[in-house]
RNA sequence: GCGGAUGUGGCGUAAUUGGUAGCCGUGCCAGACUUAGGAUCUGGUGCCGAAAGGCGUGGGGGUUCGAGUCCCUUCAUCCGCACCA
């Protein structure tokens, strides 16, 4: 009766996921003796397109992992939840008129459904959710904690606000600069102040100055505006520079916004990178993010038609090359440009000006190459020599990076040597033989020339030279620029945690603790009003709540609700604190961290930024959250077309497509096998096919394929639903992991899922008898039992410890097939192989577990531990090769002397004949592995 | 352009980390059983060759007794960044 039947198979998952359920098997404490783990998925966002066989591919992963902890002694915390914020439903709520709180809610159940069918072991009791106010109440919360911070330079470390004011009131900012440069004393130019003036400074200003050192702040930033769609929109919302939705122009509008000062910490964020275990790629990608370049600062005297003296500073890496300055660059948008132009070019300017201000960001993204520019009419003074060069503007020069004015080397700078031939500037050669007078070459290998006090210098030697020069002769001073900017915190939008400030007037001050959560107010208008303001400012009741304040109207980005849910899981349901201390001690850093590459720079970044502030404030006693990071590789979809004849309904098969004017169209995976349409379902799938006409090849309709992304508009979405239907739970998760290296991109492909399935019929067919009765033996196991036994237990567990699934289900295959030839059903030998494989296929164990008379759930079972004993050979095959050839094969004794194996090989007839009786030149004998003769 | 990764049979992949390349699975070929089925079992299967043998890890070069693995170079594909001074 009971074969390993698709029948079976249902009734076997669906009862142990019942009792699972019943019995609460999943639950973790927050106390043990038994050491911790930590096992956390990505949380997903629950989209309305359910799951595809691409998502459970890293769940199933760290589900392996977190059961194979718990069977080795470690008490695992592997929890689950749903980042339930977010666009796509407040957009769906835009399309269709359903709240976002609803189609989340109905998204979430659904998920959750799908999930359950797999056999995840999480602890469902710490699910979070975004976007439930017990959970954001704490997100604000930790807002108010960097709102109320500011990071001391000094100390490397974030601080809290009243420390800055008491250290204002002792000595005012003078050992803290403002972290903005161009930011001054209200109503003064200085940038310093003295704690007398602090005392004399009113509220307003007091507050204007400390939210220049806030770790969250209030600043004029740019949104991108969409005219047509009335609508600020997020960067990736924007693509080259038109909207993702319509295709519509955006443009950057100032509006006064939340940002996060992550900059503060761009050295933290870079240092910690090398204390945690995340891929090479995916630490690149954070460096080059936050794009560290160390150079100086280099000030240069202006001489301008005026006469008055200015002074331009600008940021180079190469301050080595400063003999080799022609010009001077500086970003259409510099402060200077306007007072330094001299009248015979203000019209030149004005004109460029008026250029540069009609380029959008298409143009300017499209035209990166283009060479453009105007001269100032005014000269810098090089600080060293005194010479004069000319002061141009220039759109390739950025406004927001370093000082937004460069210094033109033309021999060793690609855009400045093109810029210097286009406008017929003079190049001065300071490399030598390494410039060949049409080609930049940025070299520092270069031996300086024409260079002063330089010359005969190897360039990167210089570097350091010449910055002591600078600060020596105060000119200048070492500089360490970031790309990275700080992250805008505002979102235009309804659906995300609203901002726990009030306004009083336009300086917003933190709610009081004890008031929030900030509900999320009750809308139906999820429009931004018009001024660009989000949708929360179409509630006027809520915004104007009080008579003088006034609450902010926008909300904040997703991520934030991702920046710290591993948090919450430690301790879910505290509604005194983001978590208990004793708890957030216990678990600390998550142990593996399993999720996607797309997430590498926005939340990685923010989830390290948010643990890094919370650690400066004492809350965690650990400052990177993700001791290591696996980024399980997309699971691609394989695409199927037919190609309908134009203006017909006939379809033609691939291979002769050629003789006609086609069309190609996704046709559903689910009706092809392999290439081959099954031509009467397709005539079902769709009313327009009922009546197809077919140009068969060979009798048969032959489809083309490609690789795409998994989506419904393509037809080539797998769903894991129709797989469990067909195979089971097991069976999925075995073959999901089968499918090569848990990292490696791979196209999705059911070909194959066979020998999975196949695996485990023959491993449930190793116990059981033909009428399906369980058969074991309980007699002493053969050596070469214990030998196919020991060696598959060592293998698999080193295949899990290093993430490397795939192999570790082909190792129980050859396991099986061993069993198998040999026909061994001895328990003690089965009886450890079903706990190893109840990681990888939790049903299935379970069921055998219980059939071999064990009361307890296997999760209750401890890993076996393979004794090496066993797998110690005494003598070993050892190939002999000639001059790199295997020629002959000899078994010796493991523990015989390298000398005795030799003496005996060149004894052996085998060799002889290849040796033709000469003494090889070299003999080596490698003991386990290989007798080598050089002849 | 810069940075990161990958490249092995018809296909997905493996290789004790420098030691017999191709494990496992699919696919294909042959056979067995059979109530002919897309079931099950057994054997074969890198390429050339009748065989002996030779050739083979994208291409070229190097180090080594020995290289898929290390070094140099080159090509192809994917991903990230992209006027960052």
């Amino acid at each position: 009766m009971a074969d390993y039947s698709k029948e079976e198979i249902k009734r076997i998952e669906e009862k142990w996921r019942t009792i699972w359920k019943e019995r609460d098997v999943y639950k973790v404490q927050n106390n043990s003796p038994k050491p911790k783990y930590y096992v956390l998925d990505m949380f997903p966002y629950p989209s309305g397109a359910g799951l595809h066989v691409g998502h459970p591919l890293g769940y199933i992963a760290s589900d392996i992992v977190s059961r194979y902890k718990r069977l080795k002694g470690f008490n695992v915390l592997h929890p689950m939840g749903f980042d339930a914020f977010g666009l796509p439903a407040e957009q769906y709520a835009i399309d269709h008129g359903i709240h976002p709180a609803v189609s989340t809610a109905q998204n979430i159940e659904n998920f959750k459904d799908q999930l359950s069918k797999i056999g995840f072991s999480y602890d469902w009791s710490r699910e979070v959710q975004t976007c439930d106010p017990s959970y954001y109440k704490w997100t604000q919360w930790i807002f108010l904690q960097i709102f109320d911070s500011w990071y001391n330079r000094r100390k490397e470390k974030a601080e809290r606000i009243a420390d800055l004011i008491a250290l204002f009131e002792k000595e005012g900012n003078t050992n803290h600069p403002f972290p903005n440069v161009k930011f001054l004393v209200p109503g003064t130019k200085k940038e310093t102040f003295s704690g007398d003036d602090w005392k004399s400074f009113d509220e307003h200003t007091r507050q204007e100055i400390l939210m220049q050192y806030r770790l969250a702040y209030l600043a004029y930033t740019d949104v991108n505006w969409c005219e047509a769609l009335g609508t600020v929109l997020a960067n990736d919302e924007v693509i080259n520079g038109v909207s993702y939705r319509g295709g519509f122009p955006v443009v950057k509008k100032q509006m006064r916004q939340w940002s996060l000062r992550i900059t503060e910490y761009a050295e933290r964020l870079l240092k910690g990178l090398d204390e945690i275990d995340f891929s090479d790629s995916m630490k690149e990608i954070q460096r080059n993010w936050i794009g560290k370049s160390v150079g100086a600062k280099v000030t240069f005297e202006i001489q301008s038609e005026g006469g008055q003296s200015s002074k331009l500073v600008v940021f180079t890496t190469r301050p080595d090359t400063i003999f080799g300055v022609d010009f001077m660059v500086l970003a259409p948008e510099h402060e200077l440009v306007r007072s330094i132009t001299s009248t015979e070019q203000k019209e030149d300017i004005e004109k460029y000006l008026r250029y540069v201000e009609s380029r959008s960001e298409i143009d300017r993204m499209a035209e990166v190459k283009k060479i453009t520019g105007a001269a100032t009419g005014a000269f810098a003074i090089n600080p060293f020599n005194g010479r004069k060069v000319p002061v141009w503007i220039s759109e390739y020069v950025l406004a927001g990076y370093g000082t937004g004015a460069i210094m033109g080397v033309p021999c060793g700078d690609e855009r400045d040597h093109k810029f210097a031939k286009h406008f017929n500037l003079p190049v001065t050669n300071i490399i030598g033989e390494y410039y060949n007078g049409s080609e930049a070459n940025p070299t520092k290998e270069a031996t300086l020339q024409n260079s002063d006090f330089l010359n005969g210098m190897v360039m990167h030697d210089a570097i350091d030279v010449v910055i002591s020069k600078l600060e020596e002769k105060g000119i200048g001073k070492r500089q360490v620029n970031y790309k990275m900017r700080d992250a805008g915190w505002s979102r235009q939008r309804y659906w995300g945690e609203p901002f726990p400030v009030v306004y009083r007037g336009d300086i917003p001050y933190a709610m009081d603790e004890k008031e929030l959560p900030l509900v999320l107010p009750e809308s139906n208008n999820f429009r931004s009003s018009g001024s660009g303001e989000g949708p929360l400012a179409n509630l006027k009741e809520w915004v104007f709540f009080k008579d003088g304040e006034r609450r902010d109207t926008n909300t904040m980005p997703t991520h934030a609700g991702a920046a710290w849910y591993f948090l919450r899981y430690m301790d879910p349901h505290n509604d005194k604190a983001f978590a208990e201390k004793k708890a957030l001690d216990y678990w600390g850093q998550v142990d593996v961290y399993v999720g996607g590459s797309e997430h590498a720079v926005a939340h990685l970044l923010y989830s390290r930024l948010w643990v890094k502030i919370l650690h400066d404030l004492g809350y965690l006693n650990f400052d990177e959250p993700f001791r290591k990071l696996i980024n399980q590789g997309k699971i691609t979809g394989d695409s199927r077309f037919v190609y309908r004849v134009r203006g017909t309904n006939k379809f033609v098969s691939a291979g002769l497509k050629d003789g006609y004017d086609t069309d190609p169209l996704h046709v559903d995976v689910n009706i092809v096998t392999g290439l081959e349409l099954d031509t009467q379902a397709f005539k079902n799938w769709k009313p327009d096919f009922a009546t197809a006409e077919f140009i068969l090849e060979d009798g048969k309709y032959i489809c083309g394929a490609s690789i795409e992304k998994m989506s419904k508009s393509y037809f080539n979405v797998v769903n894991p639903d129709v797989i469990i239907e067909n195979y089971g739970a097991d069976t999925l998760r075995m073959y999901e992991m089968f499918l090569g290296p848990l990292e490696l991109s791979k196209p999705w492909n059911t070909h194959g899922i066979d020998g999975v399935y196949k695996f485990l019929r023959k491993f449930w067919h190793l116990i059981h008898d033909h009428q399906g009765n369980i058969h074991v033996s309980d007699d002493e196991p053969s050596r070469e039992e214990l030998k196919v036994l020991h060696k598959t237990i060592k293998k698999i567990e080193y295949d899990i410890e290093h993430f490397s699934f795939n192999t570790s289900v082909s190792e129980f295959m050859i396991c099986c097939n061993e069993l198998s030839s040999i026909k061994c059903n001895k328990r003690s030998i089965i009886e450890p192989l079903v706990i190893a494989l109840s990681p990888f296929a939790p049903h299935v164990a379970e069921e055998l577990w219980e059939k071999l008379g064990h009361g307890e759930s296997i999760l209750s079972a401890t890993f076996p531990a393979y004794d090496e004993a066993y797998l110690k050979e005494d003598s070993f095959e050892y190939p002999i090769s000639i001059n790199g050839k295997v020629r002959a094969k000899m078994n010796f004794a493991l523990d015989m002397p390298k000398e005795d194996i030799e003496k005996l090989v060149l004894a052996s007839d085998a060799v002889a004949k290849w040796t033709e009786g000469k003494t090889p030149k070299k003999v080596i004998v490698v003991p386990g592995r290989i007798v080598n003769l050089v002849m």
